[in-house]
DNA sequence: GTCTATAATACGATAGAC
DNA sequence: GTCTATCGTATTATAGAC
């Protein structure tokens, strides 16, 4: 849905001071709570990485859970761009999954090291009084939504998200036993049926 | 490896007051770890949940990490005594793998409302500076040799260990989906092939 | 074995000067 | 927009009486 301007449009200054320590906050907390998980982050933690004091931190985000929301709503942006890309440059659909599969495969060395960035996550904010289970399901709905639409496109119209669902099962369950085992070889070995299964449909 | 025991076995009195606290004080971490998460259970959580005062249960468990590695191996216990009762119950190994399915299945409520036991710990534990994927791995290998020892009876002998981490990969990763989407009816959906891939080995 | 009291620290968040 | 200083609380862990 488009919003209508009405006059000058006021161009948000994208590379202000402000802007860029803001997204240097987001850079460095999006990055420990991917290594360290959100709870064993800590606001010092964030301090320390980034050298921006404490008080500033407080001036762009007031709480630690306003950074939380501001990280995933970066993620989700972030995996949104990379699926037009993908878009762009696959004009098969069945490519465009492939493409999805070989990202974890891709991937393999920080998924054996610090597990999916979307399923750890997505674990930690499920549990019980994180109230913050929304984030985690808006994560995985970028990833179901796009993937159903593939398989839409494929098709697939009537099972498409049982599909897109079946397949994020598969991938995550490759990531946290890669992640457990330290072994990118189970990364190779599970994901070679899932290009196949692709290229079954 | 057995152990020689010379002269009259002192046998450890089981039901002594002390062993109840010490289990009553297991048994409350184990739910709270798996509900909340480790890092977001305080020790003043156990000491609520328990009626067991503070001091009480520093006596029993110095440190909170200690309880956490009395927990996984309470767990890994618990699961072991699992498998033999199944071994009991199942001749065939066949079965025993249907079994293991059917205990996901079964375990359903608990696993959309707080995770996969095994998973969700294990992806924390996994983390960095939790100096602990020990304790994740030793759970998961828990799971992984049985059910390779299965796998080998069935006569798969070389292909036991990577059948084995298939299963739990797609296990695992059910629950995660299950877990962050809160629906039961994608265990269902998703655990009919795995039944169909044991018949069909 | 059980309890109370408390030490020592780390945490999230705020106030207010510049 | 950036900084220093600090409040109030929650944390793990310990000391020592009973």
């Amino acid at each position: 849905m488009a919003t209508i301007q009405i006059g000058p449009q006021v161009q948000k200054p994208v590379n202000s001071r402000g802007e860029q320590t803001r997204n240097r906050i987001l850079e460095a907390a999006r990055t420990l709570f991917y290594r360290r998980g959100y709870a064993r982050t800590s606001f010092t933690d964030i301090v320390n990485e980034t050298q921006i004091r404490r008080g500033n931190i407080n001036h762009y985000f007031r709480t630690k859970r306003d950074i939380l929301e501001a990280v995933i709503d970066q993620n989700v942006d972030e995996y949104r761009r990379l699926f037009r890309q993908w878009e762009q440059d696959c004009p098969e659909p069945r490519d465009r999954l492939h493409r999805f599969v070989d990202m974890v495969a891709g991937n393999s060395s920080n998924l054996i090291r610090y597990g999916c960035p979307i399923g750890t996550l997505g674990s930690e904010l499920g549990k019980d009084s994180s109230d913050f289970s929304d984030g985690a399901r808006r994560l995985f709905d970028t990833f179901a939504d796009w993937l159903a639409t593939q398989f839409e496109l494929l098709g697939k119209k009537a099972d498409a998200r049982r599909l897109a669902l079946h397949l994020l099962c598969r991938t995550e369950g490759i990531s946290i036993i890669a992640h457990v085992y330290n072994d990118p070889a189970l990364i190779e070995t599970e994901i070679a049926p899932l290009h196949a299964w692709i290229d079954a449909l």
